[in-house]
DNA sequence: GATTTAACGTAGCTTGGTAT
DNA sequence: ATACCAAGCTACGTTAAATC
């Protein structure tokens, strides 16, 4: 298939006794990576880490595992060809370079310092050979070096230098790239910062056991042990955190509330959903809204519309249009993002799903004090398949109130509108439902994406539902495959819950004045769009 | 086929309670 | 005494399912 081969990657395997190295001759073994030790190696990667030349992410990466824990997935075979070296030359060239930008290495900014991020798919495999062989490297390459699968790697080499001074005198060191940053790093500095940082930030205490106090011995003002191994990115991490505190404290209320909303469980997932089935697909036009949206950005299409069809004027932000309950858009967001939840159900076995059934129906009018609960709707009836029977009632609420007050409220907790929406609903449903022995369960998200807790435990729930069939041999397994679940379902629930936010935006600004009549979005966004909307009952589970 | 009803989600009001 | 806050409740216009 491919003409040309890149050489094997020549690696010193594991000691081998005279005969075997005798049988396989002077070729070097190939390498081979347990599929366990790929897998790992995604999963303990830390969240966010940067995209290399292939524009990948390691959350990208994840999406292509395999779902039930076989080794089939391609991906897994891709890594295996990556680590073996038997990649064609033209992949392995476009690894071979990386991402590249550039850092002012001075204040005046007459030097620079190039940064290079390699791409995702290589770190990955060099993970996983680390993983399996890191031991191996640490004791094969011994005390000669201090990098490779060695912890506290500055203090070792630290402590290795001064005791081979003690025991050799007359010796000399010399040391290579004195100026490099990383061993010059100074302690007393980075303990400053931190404190700094800590004291800028009244949520963020320096606790008594934190490794940046322990080592601190105050009498004598120096160090007497090394920091965390992690100190850089708890220091960074803290002002990280002062930051964002310093720059809330900057923006009016609303703008506070959407910062909150657009936090939280799952509330970010659709911003990285590969478009592989209708549920995760968006159409452009509705992308750039959505996108506008969450970025507090005016909205073009709204700059030239006039009024909504409830007669109060449309804001460029499109706050208006996503609160108002004229025109059914809003309604019809409702609809799609229950929608979204029946197919993440009828996803599980053994699963029996009824959409919009009555207390009536569910047997409450025996009862003659719940008389008047009979004719009340939810959304959901679901018994699953671990003997839960349970109801919900889906809600999507906007949070930036043009109340002075509430608004307050909601600027200082994140999920202050959820909350509330989720207690009414309780208090409207949970009664009744009790009644006739089923779980009540309010499924609440923010326009911005931001789930209620309740809604948060519930997809939990659910993962550990979904995952519960399959035998798993390892713990790892387990969670590993609960991860790819937990993170499916939510960016099934945020593309939908942002795709129609969008939609409802973006159609309310082509409504004319006071023009009525039932919500169309077919119409208003063209054959293309509505084409793409019928893709809804593809399987995705 | 016509009518009724509940749902959608926020605004705006009242009430009762707490902090300054 | 005043300001502030949370909770409870109703009203609003449109839609769609349920019921007559």
């Amino acid at each position: 298939m491919f003409p040309r081969r890149a050489h094997p990657l020549l690696l010193r395997g594991p000691p081998q006794s005279d005969s075997q190295s005798q049988s396989s001759g002077s070729q070097s073994p190939l390498l081979t990576l347990s599929r366990d030790n790929l897998l790992e190696a995604i999963r303990s990667v830390s969240k966010g880490s940067a995209q290399g030349v292939t524009g990948w992410r390691y959350e990208h990466l994840s999406y292509f595992l395999p779902r039930d824990g076989s080794a089939q997935a391609r991906i897994l075979r891709i890594a295996t060809c990556l680590a073996r070296g038997d990649a064609p030359v033209g992949f392995i060239s476009l690894l071979v370079g990386g991402r590249c930008f550039a850092l002012n290495k001075n204040a005046k900014g007459t030097e620079v310092k190039p940064i290079v991020v390699g791409d995702v798919l290589r770190r990955w495999v060099m993970r996983a050979i680390l993983l399996e062989f890191g031991v191996q490297f640490e004791r094969h390459l011994g005390p000669l070096q201090f990098a490779v699968h060695t912890r506290a790697d500055t203090e070792k080499l630290f402590r290795c230098m001064q005791t081979c001074l003690q025991q050799f005198p007359s010796s000399a060191v010399l040391n290579l790239d004195a100026s490099n940053a990383f061993n010059a790093c100074d302690r007393q500095a980075s303990k400053r910062e931190y404190e700094r940082a800590e004291s800028a930030t009244e949520s963020m205490k320096l606790k008594a056991h934190h490794p940046l106090r322990q080592g601190w011995d105050a009498q004598s003002g120096c160090w007497w042990r090394a920091p965390h191994t992690q100190e850089q990115q708890r220091i960074t991490d803290a002002l990280h955190q002062s930051r964002r505190v310093f720059l809330f404290s900057k923006v009016g209320l609303s703008e506070r509330v959407r910062l909150h909303s657009c936090s939280g469980n799952g509330a970010s997932a659709w911003l990285s959903a590969i478009p592989s089935s209708g549920w995760l697909r968006f159409p452009p036009a509705v992308y750039r809204v959505a996108l506008h949206i969450r970025l507090g950005l005016p909205i073009l299409k709204m700059r030239r519309a006039g009024v909504c069809v409830c007669g109060s004027p449309l804001d460029p932000r499109g706050h208006h249009a996503q609160k108002c309950p004229n025109g059914g858009g809003v309604h019809w967001r409702h609809e799609q993002v229950k929608g979204a939840f029946t197919q993440i159900l009828r996803g599980l076995r053994h699963t029996h799903v009824l959409e919009e059934t009555t207390f009536g129906h569910l047997g409450v009018a025996m009862d003659s004090r719940l008389t008047e609960e009979r004719n009340k709707r939810v959304d959901l009836f679901a018994s699953l398949s671990n003997g839960d029977t349970l109801l919900t009632d889906v809600s999507v609420t906007f949070p930036i109130s043009s109340d002075a007050s509430r608004l307050r409220t909601r600027s200082k907790t994140a999920g202050a509108a959820a909350k509330t929406k989720s207690e009414e609903k309780v208090w409207k449903y949970a009664v009744a439902a009790c009644a006739v022995g089923l779980w009540f369960v309010p499924l609440i998200f923010e326009t911005f994406g931001r789930p209620d807790r309740e809604t948060v435990s519930f997809v939990k729930e659910l993962v550990s539902v979904a995952s519960l069939r399959a035998g798993f041999s390892t713990e790892g397994e387990l969670m590993a495959v609960q991860a790819r679940l937990t993170d499916r379902y939510w960016k099934i629930l945020g593309c939908t819950l942002q795709r129609y936010v969008a939609i409802n935006v973006l159609t309310s600004a082509f409504h004319g004045r006071g023009q009525r009549g039932p919500f169309q979005p077919d119409s208003l966004l063209g054959r293309e769009f509505s084409m793409q909307l019928s893709h809804e009952r593809d399987r995705f589970v």
